[in-house]
Order: C-alpha cells, then sequence, then structure tokens
DNA sequence: ATTTTATATCGCAATATTACGATTATAATA
DNA sequence: TATTATAATCGTAATATTGCGATATAAAAT
C-alpha cells in the first residue's frame, strides 16, 4: 500500500489535510515567516537565511507553490515568491472551523 | 539523506510542524471530526465509521496521540478516546499567530 | 558572444508514511 | 478456566518525503 486512500474522505476533508501538509515542515515553516516578515517578498536570500542546500530550497518553494500558498514573479534573474492572500485567507477559515468546532467539554473518558 | 534538519530551526517551528504534520492526514481529520462531534468520546465506532482497517485507525490513533493531540482511556475492554485540551489550546494560539503574522499587503510582486 | 548570477530540475540515497493482514495482549463474560 | 470482544503491535509492501550534488536553464552584465 503506501497510499492515502483520498477517495473515502471529503473534499473538506482533503483540502485542510493538504494544506496543512505543505506547511508542516520547519523549514515551510521558516520561509514563510521570512517571506511574510520582508514584507512585500523576497528570493534566494532564504538559502542564506536557512541553513539549507539551494536545491532544497527550491524544492520547498516548489510545493508551497503547488499547493498554492505562495506566488512567484520573475524579476529579471530573481524570483520573487510572496504569500497568496486567497489561500491564505481559505486556510485560515478552514483551520478556524475546524479547530473552533471542539468546546471544552464539560466531561470526559 | 531524508532526514529532517531538526537542529537548524526554531523550537516553535519544530513544534508547530510537528502538530501540524500529526493533523495533516485526511484520516487523522476525519478521526477528530468524529471525536469532537460525539461530545465526550469514542472508541472502535471509528473503525466502522470510516473505511479503513482495524490496524490502520489504531495506527492514526496512536500518532495523535503521541502528538498529545488526543487521550485514550481504557474502559473496560473498550478504549475511549478524546481530546487533549491543552494541545488543543497550543496548536490553536501557535496557528493563529502564525496564521495572523501575514496581513494583506498594500503591494507585493 | 561569453561570462556571471539566480533559480529550477534531475538523479540518487536515506528515511518516513500509509495501509493492511496476521498475531498478540487484555479484560469481560460464560 | 475457556471463550469472546476489543484494541495494540508486528511484519511487510508500496509509495512519499527529505536533502543534496550535479547539471540545466535563463536573464543580465561584460
Amino acid at each position: 500500500m503506501g497510499l492515502t486512500k483520498t477517495e473515502i474522505f471529503t473534499p473538506e476533508q482533503n483540502e485542510l489535510s493538504t494544506l496543512m501538509k505543505a506547511i508542516a515542515h520547519p523549514a515551510r515553516i521558516a520561509i514563510l515567516q521570512q517571506i511574510i516578515s520582508a514584507n512585500a517578498c523576497i528570493c534566494g536570500d532564504l538559502v542564506e537565511e536557512l541553513g539549507l542546500a539551494q536545491a532544497t530550497i527550491s524544492q520547498h518553494l516548489k510545493e508551497l507553490k503547488n499547493a498554492g500558498i505562495i506566488q512567484g514573479t520573475i524579476e529579471g534573474v530573481k524570483v520573487c515568491y510572496c504569500i497568496e492572500p486567497k489561500t491564505w485567507e481559505l486556510l485560515k477559515s478552514l483551520l478556524d472551523s475546524f479547530l473552533g468546532s471542539y468546546k471544552n467539554p464539560a466531561s470526559c473518558c
């Protein structure tokens, strides 16, 4: 096996898990934090900021882009990455309703 | 390689990614939703609810338990699972500050 | 046109994840 | 005590992820 059974779950469950999976890596969290704190966007500074090889950073950026979380614009030789607002909002609302669906229980097991 | 370089990241980045990773699977999202909607807790009903083998469900439950997201109590032959409020709150606040750190930009690339 | 700079992709090795059947452990029941 | 019900663990196969060196691509500068 080794293959997630996507068919048996709802689109929402699959979508949320895909988005979370894209973020659920310390390097990608660090990349996103950098992109956010650099306000507008950055490029290959990430390779220096984090201690990872250029190929590795590029691969992580690709995954974030595939998930629709970031967006890259070519600026001459460099590529400028920034957050994709729509996906970010989507993730926020999906997570909000998921995490918010749990109300501290009166009693449990 | 194939081994995440945990050392080069902050504890927060590692913690958040660990928690998200534990949740970032449609089966585990479904399991958590079941646990939440069953209000108190459930046990092996999950095997019937979702269309996965008993061993698979048990493994997912173990991962959620290892991450500290759920808690299991033995009740005779059955085991009752429920949300671990502290971890849930932690995740909520970590995600809140992470997702909230991005403010829709005036301009980007 | 050649060189330089920045980024993407390829190919690979190590490790992790996913799913499941089979088996084991444990507690309740007969 | 033997049986039954429930859940955990073992072992295994298939696939995915992580990280990197090497190479390719593309735009800018010389």
